[in-house]
DNA sequence: GTGGTCTAGACCACC
DNA sequence: GTGGTCTAGACCACG
C-alpha cells in the first residue's frame, strides 16, 4: 500500500492537485512501483483530512493518464511501465528545476548561492 | 517603469499570486526600488494577456501591505525602506528553498543529485 | 425560508446593495427572524436574475455585520437579538426617511403634498 | 442661472445621475424654467467638488433626451415646454413616491406610520 | 446540493 | 490616460 506519511498539504495550489504530484513525485522517487494498491478513496481522504471527492478527482486524472486502474470492488493499483515512468521523471524532474531556477534567478540569486541555500536548509525541512 | 520582460506566466498558483511575487523577488533582487513606477493595470494585463482586475488584485495585495502607493490619475509607485525589503527577503527566500527542497526530497532527489540538477539547467532557464 | 416575492429590482443603486437592503428591511418588519434560514446563493441568483457572485457580496457584507452565519454545506442562518434588530432599524428608518424627504423638497412638494401623495399610491404599490 | 445651492450629494448612486436628477427635480419643483441658464461644466463642478467630465456627462444626457441645448461659445441654456415639464414630472414625482412607498411598506411600516415620520423629520432635513 | 475564490469585461470618477 | 467597483461565469472544496 502506497504511504501518504510524508505528504504536507500546503496552501495555493487545488488539494487534488496537490495529491496527483505527490503520487508522480513518488513514482520518480521509485518509491511508487507497477501493481502497488492505492489507498481506498475513504481511507486517504480521511488521513488527509480531506473530502472523498478531492481524492477521487487526483485518482481519476491519473487514471486518465492511464497510470491508475480502477476496478469496482477492488484497490485500485498503479499500472506503470518504464516508458511512463520516464515520461512522468522527464516532466516533473525538469519543470520543478526549471521552476526554481527561474524563481531564484528571479530574486536576484547566483547559482552559488542558491546551491548554498538549498545545503543550508536541506537537513531542516520536514521529510 | 518596473520591466514584466522576464516574467512567465505558469499554471498552478493563482495569476494575481505569480504577479504579487513577481513583484517581491524583483525587490529581493535588487532589481525594483522605491519611487520606481508600475506599469499601469491596463498595460500589464495587456503585456501579460490576463484581466485589469487580476492585476488590480495584485497592487491592492501589495498596498495593504504598504509596499505600493496608489492614486487615482497618477501611476503607483513602490514605497519601500530596508525594513520592508529586508522581511520580504527573508520571507521569499526561506519559503522558496523549502519548497524546492521538499519537492526535490519528495521525488527522491539526493542534495547531490539537487545540487548537479541546478548546476545543470542554471545556464538554460530563460532569465 | 426567507422570501424575495416581493423583491423588485431598481436600477441607480447597486444591485448586492438593493439585495442587503432588502434582507435588512424584512428584519425591521419582523418578517425575518432568528435562524431563519436565507436561499442558496445560487437558488436566489437564478430567481433574481443574477450572478450568484451578487448574491454573495450581498450575503458576506451582511456576515460581516453578524447579522447572518454561514458555513460550506449548509444553509445561511440569519443571526439576530433585539440588539442588532433594534440597530438596524433605526439605521433605516431614519435613513429612508430623509431621503425621501430631500427628494420630495427637491421637487418643491411641501409637506401636505407629500403626505398627499403617499395616501394617493399607498394602495396601488404592489406589495 | 440655476442655483445648486440645496445640492447635497449622496454615495451608492452615481454623481452624474445625481446631478441629473437634481436638475430635473427642480424642473419639476418649478424652480427651473424655459431658457434659464446652467452653470458652465467648470464652474458647476468646481463647485459640486467634481470632475468636469462627471458634469459634463450629466449634461450631455439631459441633451440627449432635449432638456437642454448647448452652443459652444455661450452658456447652455434649459429647453422646455408644458410637455416635457409633465413628462418629467409624472416620471419622478410617481417613480420617487413608489419607491419610498415600497421601502417603507418592506420594512412593515403602516400608511399611518410613514406620514408620522415624514411629519416628524420633514423640518430637520437640511434643505 | 452548499459556500468560497479566481478570472473576466464593463462602467465610474478622476487627471 | 489613471485607479476603483460592479456584475458575470467557471472552478474548487465540502456535505
Amino acid at each position: 500500500m502506497i504511504s501518504f506519511d510524508s505528504f504536507v498539504m500546503e496552501d495555493g495550489s487545488p488539494i487534488y492537485m496537490q495529491i496527483l504530484l505527490y503520487i508522480k513525485r513518488g513514482i520518480v522517487a521509485g518509491k511508487i512501483l507497477h501493481d502497488d494498491e492505492l489507498p481506498s478513496r475513504r481511507l486517504l481522504s480521511s488521513l488527509l483530512g480531506v473530502n472523498p471527492n478531492t481524492v477521487q478527482k487526483a485518482y481519476k486524472l491519473l487514471e486518465d493518464e492511464g497510470l491508475i486502474r480502477s476496478q469496482t470492488g477492488a484497490a485500485s493499483t498503479m499500472c506503470l511501465d518504464e516508458n511512463k515512468i520516464e515520461f512522468v521523471r522527464r516532466d516533473l524532474l525538469e519543470r520543478d528545476t526549471r521552476n526554481v531556477i527561474r524563481t531564484m534567478r528571479q530574486m536576484g540569486v547566483t547559482q552559488e548561492q542558491a546551491i548554498r541555500l538549498i545545503e543550508r536548509f536541506w537537513n531542516e525541512v520536514e521529510s
